[in-house]
RNA sequence: GCAAAGGUGUCCGAGCGGUUUAAGGAGCACGCCUGGAAUGCGUGUUAGGUGAAAGCCUACGCAGGUUCAAAUCCUGUCCUUUGCGCCA
């Protein structure tokens, strides 16, 4: 959500945007919101002249019975009275007008950085940074689940039966290399300066409609059934929601954390999930990062938070490429945004593994998210950033880390959380 | 889950139908004092909207209601604390 100010002096930048984004349909809002901010702000207006009427009015009123002049005061209640009636029909289109101006500007999208890319859909998103050999060796590398198979580390079949399609039973040392990853994520963003939480897995409604949209919503989230309460789909979601309505002392500036999370999500309309493997599934666990930070500070951050990723994705001997959002595939929130991704030896290609997105205030704005310090009271900009999520990372791990003869190098990183295992081998 | 108490500005906290334009304090900012600081004294300081400005409007967890008038009364709801119950 961008600042309505923004549209009324300067309506032709926030029209340059939509078309950068080639959402052209949505270039019409512009306009209809400008007519509908000066009728609300007309109205406005009026209520208020009224409402400061019935205010005087009735402190009159108040003066008058105390002196006991009852007559008086019964003459100037008719008076509030028929106000009351011209108020009440003004306020009803001022509600409306209001409720509809803030649906437009929720899809009106928020201003892009100038250095995002433009490109229609995500084809035209750019590589920006490579690290490691995305090495093809010369024996054939075996579909993930084959690989978790040889170390009996994986059952769908169960999970069919216990929770149905897209979930999953990992075991034995797959497991235990799953939450080696994540517990080593969480490590080194602790080592660097970040706080380590561990949020609510459920949140309610209000909070959803904060940190996305209604059709996001409807396709991501679990709700629990009778309760205002949904299943979160990132942590990103709990720990932004923490903010909530706050306003924060300038000085605990930069808010760096660094959350664990299962994250559940419905994949509504996603192309299938796949039969056998991990890729796509309903559950999965993420350790994740979030800053609040002020307005001037986010591109660095966003920088930085991004190079964390790598830097971990490094450590397991993943090689990995960074591609940035093209200006048509950024969702409408976020200012600026790139994808992590692992090299897929068996696939020959990269494929995502974390996402590190700011989105300025946009976020901070619907959420009422702001800082006070020596400027005053304003926005603050929220980012996040995905450390390492798993099974995703597992498959990446699996496929860059396995041996011809079918043994699995667990990278030095991890050993520590696996009991000092240097090498897992096939039990078949 | 039951019961009681409570939710007020950045924080603490008073108010419990009209004199609240939300007392008082802390914190913060500025000034005086000082060689410099602490202390002390003084001034300012809730947020949002609207307006050129003066001002006006809105918000006392949230949503409704009663009333000429609601932080204050009523209903619902959420949260917190305490006690009881239940439970890893």
């Amino acid at each position: 959500m961008i600042d309505i100010n923004l549209i009324r002096t300067n309506p032709e930048l926030v029209k340059e945007n939509i078309k950068k984004k080639f959402q052209d349909a949505k270039l019409e809002l512009v306009d209809k919101v400008i007519m509908l901010d000066s009728e609300h702000r007309k109205l406005k207006q009026e209520g208020d002249a009224l409402r400061a009427a019935r205010n005087s009015l009735s402190q009159e009123i108040g003066k008058l019975m105390r002196e006991k002049k009852v007559e008086e005061a019964n003459a100037i209640k008719a008076q509030v009275v028929a106000n009351n009636e011209k108020m009440a029909a003004i306020e009803v289109r001022e509600e409306e007008l209001g409720a509809e101006i803030k649906q437009i500007m929720m899809a009106i999208p928020n201003i892009i950085d100038k250095s995002v890319p433009i490109g229609k859909d995500d084809s035209q998103n750019v590589e920006i940074q490579k690290y490691g050999e995305p090495k093809v060796p010369s024996f054939e590398i075996p579909y993930h689940a084959d690989i978790l198979d040889s170390i009996s580390g994986l059952d769908k079949e169960s999970a069919g039966r216990t929770s149905g399609e897209g979930f999953y039973y990992l075991l034995g040392n797959a497991a235990r290399l799953h939450e080696a990853m994540i517990a080593y994520g969480r490590d080194y963003m602790i080592s660097q300066g970040f706080i380590y939480a561990i949020p609510p897995f459920m949140i309610r409604s209000d909070v959803v409609n904060g940190v996305m949209s209604f059709a996001e919503m409807d396709a991501m989230m679990y709700k629990i059934e009778g309760q205002d309460l949904f299943l979160i789909g990132t942590s990103e979601h709990s720990m932004i929601g923490k903010f909530k309505g706050q306003i924060i002392d300038e000085k605990t500036l930069p808010i760096k954390m660094t959350s664990y999370s299962p994250c559940f999500r419905k994949e509504g309309g996603a192309h299938g999930l796949e039969e056998r493997g991990l890729y796509r599934v309903h559950q999965f666990e993420k350790q994740e990062m979030i800053v609040l930070c002020k307005p001037e500070e986010s591109m660095d951050w966003y920088n930085k938070m991004w190079q964390y990723t790598v830097e971990v994705f490094k450590n397991l001997d993943i090689p990995v490429r960074t591609l940035e959002c093209c200006s048509g595939d950024l969702a409408d929130l976020k200012v600026k945004s790139c994808d992590v991704e692992a090299w897929s030896p068996r696939q020959k290609k990269y494929f995502e593994v974390g996402s590190c997105s700011t989105l300025g205030d946009a976020q901070a704005r619907r959420l009422g998210i702001r800082a006070k310090g020596e400027k005053g009271t304003y926005y603050l900009h929220t980012l996040n950033n995905t450390v390492l999520a798993s099974p995703r990372a597992l498959i990446a791990l699996l496929e860059n880390n396995v041996n011809e003869d079918g043994s699995i190098n667990v990278p030095v990183a991890l050993r520590p959380y696996m009991g000092g295992i240097e090498k897992i081998y096939p039990n078949k």
